[in-house]
This record gives structure tokens, C-alpha cells and sequence, in this order.
DNA sequence: GGTAACTGGGTTTTT
DNA sequence: CCCAGTTACC
């Protein structure tokens, strides 16, 4: 047996980090600092040190960062098999194993169905229809739509602040609503319940339930020894109480984050949370990481002039040298997508790799240009962030199908389902939700019910539909219940959507995948907690050896690195956001995006400002304005940059004039 | 009273 | 793309 080398490579700092022993630890980690290796060799130190890998449970923000983790610390340890021992995942991801554990104590059907944002905004608007206060010509306040209802209740849930207060604090011009959106909300609550429905939020309020109760309580939190979390400036106030349990006064505790990339707080979060800390727990431990191990000097003086929040870490690298980053002050976005693309291309011919490059943006849709001349010029590129795959309405149809196999009192996955049928829309879909909810009736008496109910024009359809459910739910395996329930969705997809042959393709990768999991519940559970990040990740291998450039949000890009970045759209309202403009916290959030932005990169950085920007009031003319700098690029920021002026376009040749008349035909003979 | 099909305005970030 | 508003048809 060779001695396991947990600590190999480790600096001082990083070291005291992992061999930390007694009491809670909390490290401050800056961007790139190597707090991910860190934690792994604490986890491969407490593995080698004795302690049960199922006793330990290591959070993170994503699933993959926890996989890749506890992978990594098993070959540190030395022990492979000790990885599928540890726990890890992603808050809710462990939130649902345990209440899928416990689902009886929790008062849960045997069946229950996870809703994502989408789904939980589906339910929103069908009891804002019910309650009346979808919007009539009678209505002359608009009452908020589905997603802000969402957005606001989540937000009470997750922050633990009265709902009355967030909507007067957060979303005031909602305020003269407040009385009808509680009265949705415990609706919702309602519906929820009666339906064996969870969403996000509901996951994590059942694991501190079952942290909180007295009976079980102490057996839930006594499961394990060590917790370690990472991202903590990224947990909201039920994570806390739930970490709090797990550890009363931090015994076994390991807390790592940094409050100047706290990006979540639209969500519920408050790095104030990691920042208290020492003061909740007197007896912690604090390891600050400062030295960066990612990106060259030039890069750091540029994020060191940045950096904002509470804790002063100054971030300094070994890697002197290298170009300074670059400050590109383009025409307008045509050209910032241009010069984007030449840029990735001049590097390409340089010798890098695309797939070592990547373009980051605020939003999603800041990117639509460049996607266009990208694939003009005909360079692969992945992007994340943005739309995902499991919004498209044709996936989401198919998780809906899904659902109804095991729980079919899912009025959400019904009501999706029962529109995609000619003749029935919202009012007839909410109608059959009532004869299609659970009874003491068989459910093919229900399902005869319904048909009889439905309009004449759409009998014969939603007779087969109903069919195919029951046939599905009887298939054996995983696979053969997903492939009947494209079955089933086949023709009503053919029917409403242009590009079906597309979207049944990735119906079928899908069921593919549906093969290797043990069962459909657990499949759907899993894309909904985990859902792939960009379209490609689900097309599965032969994609993985080509090169292709990386198209990121900043949110989707926490944690990774590149040697060469490009962040766009650095004007005022575009990055920074404009909708965070008016608002000190808002205006402190985006300033820590622009923060982890510039942290991605390794050996060089660009920063793109537009110039001109289409004019709002004439957007889809040709009409431009001056557009502001963001407010990001100080004279101290400036200072750091090499700015580059790229001369405008040159102007395009004069349309000669002509008096020559050119008749556009009639095509008199195709109405003959 | 309800649906389908179209038009026009708005569009942050995600477990 | 989502949502609301309009219109034509059942």
C-alpha cells in the first residue's frame, strides 16, 4: 500500500486549509486560489486519516463540481471505492435524496414530482386564472405575471422575510396587489400539497424540517461526522439554518467561499452569511488563500482593483509577465462581434486551442450577434447559460409525460399535456384537471370520464393519449415506459410543431439515456435538479473530442477558468445590467459578476465596450446612440488596461443611384 | 364562452 | 421566446 499523498503540491496556506483539525474552519478563498484543491485534499485527508467516506458530505454548487471533487479525492486517498461512499451533490440534490428517504415521515405520497422554476410558474399562472386576476380589459393595474408572483414568494421562502415585506422591499410596484398575491400563495401551497408536488425551495424547507423535528431530527444530522461546503457567499438563509443543524455550534464544519463573487442574491443569497460567520462560531478557524495560481499579474492588478466586498484579500500571482489585459473600445456590436471572431481565430492560428478560449456575457441573449457571425464563419462553439434544453416546450412535454406514469395527480404535468390536444385550451385543460384528479374511481374510468368531458373534435386524440399512458405505465423497464410516452407524444408534437423531426430527435436521445438509470422517477428527478447546461451536453461523445470555442454567462462560468477570455458588452445597462442600475445592492451584485468575469482568464483578458448601441426608441432601424462605458471601467480600472480604439468600419460604398425601373412581376399566371 | 391564429411589445442572472 | 390583445370561427 503506498502512502497516500493528500497534501502534495499544497502551499502553506492551502495546507493549514486541509490538515485543519478541531473546531469549525471557514477559508476565504479569492478567485483562483485553489480552494477546489484544497477541500479536496481535506476530504482525501480525512478519508486517509480514518474517517467513513458515508459520513462525509461535501456541498457544492453544482453536481459536477462535487462529482469531480469527491473523484479527485478518492485517487489522492488512495481509494477508489471510498468516492461512491462519500455524499456529495448540490444542496437540493442531497435535500431530495433525503426526502425521497424519508418521504413517509414527511406526510408525502409515495409518489411525488419535483417542479422547476418553469413548472412552478405553470401552477402560478393556472391559480392566477382560477383566482381571477389574470389580466381583463376591466383590470386597469396590471396584476404581476406568473414570474414575478414566482420570484417573490421564492424569495419570502428562501430569505425567511414575511411575504408582505419582500413585496414592499423588493417589488414595490406590486404593493397595491399584496393582499391577492398572499392569497396565491397559500393557494399555491395548497395546490402543491394536494398534488405530492415539491419545488426547489419546498426540497430544502423538507430537509430542515426533518433537521428540526424531535424525534428524527438528531438522526438525520448525526448520519455525518464532517460537512464541508463550498460557494457559501452563495447560500440563503434556509441553507444556513440547514448547515446550522448538520453542525450545531460548527463541530465538524468546513466553509469555504469568497463574498466579493457572491452573484446570487436575485435568488435569496447573502454572502453576509459567510462574512458573520466568524462571529456566529467565536471558536472557527479562518485560512485566507491570497495567492492565485490561474491567472498572470497583469490580469490580478486589473481584479484587484475590482474587487469589492467586505474582506480585503489582495490576490497576488507567481506568474509575472504576460500582456496586459485589454480594454477594446469597438464601433458598435457588429464590429465587438467581429473583432470577437478575429480575435479567436488569431489565437486559433497561434496555436490555441479553441476549446481554450471563451467569450463571457451578462445575459444570455448579449451574445445573439456574435452566435450569428460565429456561425458564419463557421466556428464551433457550445454555449451556456441562456435558454436551456429542458425549457424547450417540447422536452418539457416529455418530463410532463414522464411524471404522469408515477404520479397522476401532477396537475401541471396534466394541464401541459391535455393543451398540446386540438380544441382544448386553458379553460377546457383546467375543466378536465378536475375529472382527471385522483379518486376513489379506477383510473381508466377517470381517463373515460375525461374523454366524454373533452370537446367532440378532440375525443378520438386525447382517447389515444390517455391509452398510451396506461400502456406505458405498464412497460418493464425505464426505457420502454419513456419510449411509450413519446409514443404517445409523437403525433400531438407532429401536429403543433414545424420542426418536429428536430425535436423528436431529441426525444429519442433522451429515452436513450432513460436506459442506464434504475428508475423513471429517479431519471426525472435527476434532470430537473441537474439539468444539462447547454444543448450539447446532451448529445453525448463524438462531440467531446471536437474543439470548439466556449459562449458563457458569468453565472454559468463561477468556478471555471480558460487561458483566454473575452467579456462583452461592457456598456452601462448592458453589463452592468440596467435593470440593477437603480438599486445600491443591485449595482454591489454586478460589480462582483464583473469581479468573477475577470478571473476566468489565465494568460490573457479583453474586455469589449460598444461604442453605439441601436438606439432603444428605434430599435430594428438603423439609428444609433452614443452608448456609456460600464461604470465598471474606473480611471483605476483603466489604468491596468491597454486600451485599444479600433478605427469604424469602412464606410460602405455608396449605392449607385439609378434612374433605371425595375418592375417586381406579378406572377399573374399562379392567380390565374 | 371558448379556441386558434396572428400581431406587437418586452426580454437578467439559476438550483 | 413569453404574454396580452385582437379577430374570426365554433
Amino acid at each position: 500500500m503506498f502512502e497516500p499523498e493528500w497534501d502534495a503540491g499544497l502551499d502553506d496556506a492551502q495546507l493549514a486549509a486541509a490538515a485543519h483539525s478541531g473546531g469549525p474552519l471557514v477559508v476565504l478563498a479569492g478567485a483562483g486560489t485553489g480552494k477546489t484543491r484544497a477541500l479536496t485534499a481535506r476530504v482525501a485527508r480525512l478519508l486517509a486519516h480514518g474517517a467513513d467516506p458515508s459520513r462525509v458530505l461535501l456541498l457544492t454548487f453544482t453536481r459536477r463540481a462535487a462529482a469531480d471533487m469527491l473523484a479527485r479525492a478518492a485517487v489522492l486517498c488512495g481509494d477508489r471505492r471510498a468516492a461512491g461512499k462519500l455524499w456529495g451533490g448540490t444542496f437540493h440534490a442531497v435535500a431530495h435524496r433525503l426526502v425521497s428517504q424519508y418521504q413517509e415521515v414527511l406526510g408525502l405520497p409515495s409518489e411525488f414530482s419535483v417542479l422547476d422554476q418553469a413548472d412552478a410558474r405553470d401552477l402560478m399562472d393556472l391559480l392566477r386564472h382560477d383566482h381571477g386576476l389574470a389580466n381583463s380589459a376591466g383590470n386597469s393595474e396590471r396584476f404581476p405575471r406568473a414570474d414575478t408572483l414566482v420570484d417573490a414568494y421564492s424569495r419570502s421562502v428562501n430569505t425567511g422575510v414575511p411575504a408582505r415585506d419582500v413585496i414592499a422591499g423588493e417589488f414595490p410596484w406590486c404593493e397595491p396587489h399584496t393582499d391577492r398575491m398572499l392569497d396565491l400563495f397559500r393557494a399555491y401551497m395548497a395546490r402543491k400539497r394536494a398534488g405530492g408536488l415539491l419545488d426547489f425551495d419546498d426540497l430544502l424547507l423538507a430537509w430542515r424540517s426533518l433537521l428540526r423535528d424531535n424525534t428524527i431530527g438528531a438522526t438525520v444530522a448525526g448520519q455525518w461526522d464532517h460537512v464541508l461546503v463550498d460557494e457559501y457567499q452563495d447560500v440563503n438563509q434556509v441553507q444556513v439554518d440547514i448547515v446550522a443543524l448538520l453542525c450545531p455550534d460548527g463541530a465538524g464544519l468546513t466553509v469555504v467561499g469568497d463574498d466579493a463573487q457572491a452573484i446570487y442574491g436575485f435568488r435569496g443569497a447573502d454572502a453576509a452569511h459567510l462574512t458573520d460567520l466568524t462571529g456566529t462560531l467565536p471558536d472557527a478557524t479562518v485560512v485566507r488563500l491570497e495567492r492565485n495560481f490561474r491567472s498572470r499579474q497583469p490580469l490580478l492588478d486589473l481584479a484587484n482593483v475590482v474587487r469589492p466586498g467586505e474582506v480585503a484579500l489582495q490576490l497576488h500571482s507567481d506568474r509575472a509577465g504576460g500582456p496586459r489585459p485589454r480594454l477594446v473600445r469597438c464601433y458598435d456590436a457588429p464590429a465587438e462581434a467581429r473583432l470577437v471572431a478575429d480575435a479567436v481565430l488569431e489565437a486559433v492560428e497561434a496555436g490555441r486551442r479553441l476549446r481554450d478560449q471563451a467569450v463571457l456575457m451578462r445575459a444570455g441573449h448579449h451574445s445573439d450577434l456574435l452566435e450569428i457571425e460565429l456561425s458564419a464563419r463557421r466556428v464551433p462553439f457550445v454555449k451556456f447559460g441562456g435558454l436551456k434544453f429542458l425549457e424547450a416546450a417540447h422536452v418539457k412535454d416529455f418530463l410532463a409525460g414522464l411524471r404522469l406514469l408515477d404520479n397522476s395527480a401532477d396537475e401541471i404535468a396534466w394541464f401541459r399535456l391535455l393543451r398540446l390536444h386540438d380544441g382544448i385550451g386553458p379553460a377546457r385543460a383546467r375543466d378536465l384537471l378536475g375529472v382527471l384528479r385522483p379518486t376513489e374511481a379506477r383510473a381508466d374510468d377517470r381517463h373515460a370520464d375525461a374523454v366524454a368531458a373533452a370537446p367532440a373534435g378532440s375525443r378520438l386524440k386525447l382517447n389515444a393519449t390517455l391509452e398510451g399512458i396506461t400502456t406505458a405505465r405498464a412497460a418493464a423497464t425505464p426505457a420502454d415506459r419513456a419510449a411509450g410516452v413519446v409514443a404517445l407524444l409523437r403525433p400531438l408534437l407532429i401536429r403543433r410543431y414545424p420542426d418536429h423531426p428536430t425535436r423528436l430527435d431529441d426525444l429519442d436521445r433522451l429515452v436513450a439515456a432513460a436506459a442506464s438509470t434504475p428508475t423513471l422517477a429517479e431519471y426525472v428527478a435527476t434532470l430537473t435538479l441537474d439539468p444539462p447546461n447547454s444543448t450539447s451536453e446532451l448529445a453525448g461523445p463524438p462531440h467531446l473530442d471536437e474543439d470548439y470555442l466556449t459562449l458563457s454567462t458569468v453565472h454559468s462560468a463561477k468556478g471555471l477558468e480558460w487561458d483566454s477570455v473575452h467579456v462583452i458588452g461592457l456598456v452601462d445597462g448592458g453589463f452592468p445590467s440596467d435593470l440593477a442600475l437603480a438599486s445600491h445592492t443591485g449595482l454591489a451584485e454586478e460589480q462582483r459578476l464583473f469581479y468573477v468575469a475577470l478571473t476566468r482568464a489565465r494568460d490573457d483578458l479583453s474586455l469589449y465596450t460598444p461604442l453605439r448601441m441601436p438606439h432603444q426608441r428605434y430599435s430594428g432601424s438603423d439609428r444609433h446612440s452614443l452608448a456609456p462605458p460600464s461604470r465598471f471601467l474606473t480611471d483605476a480600472a483603466l489604468d491596468t488596461l491597454d486600451v485599444v480604439e479600433v478605427a469604424p468600419p469602412a464606410t460602405a460604398p455608396k449605392r449607385a443611384v439609378t434612374t433605371a425601373r425595375v418592375a417586381i412581376p406579378q406572377l399573374d399566371d399562379l392567380w390565374a
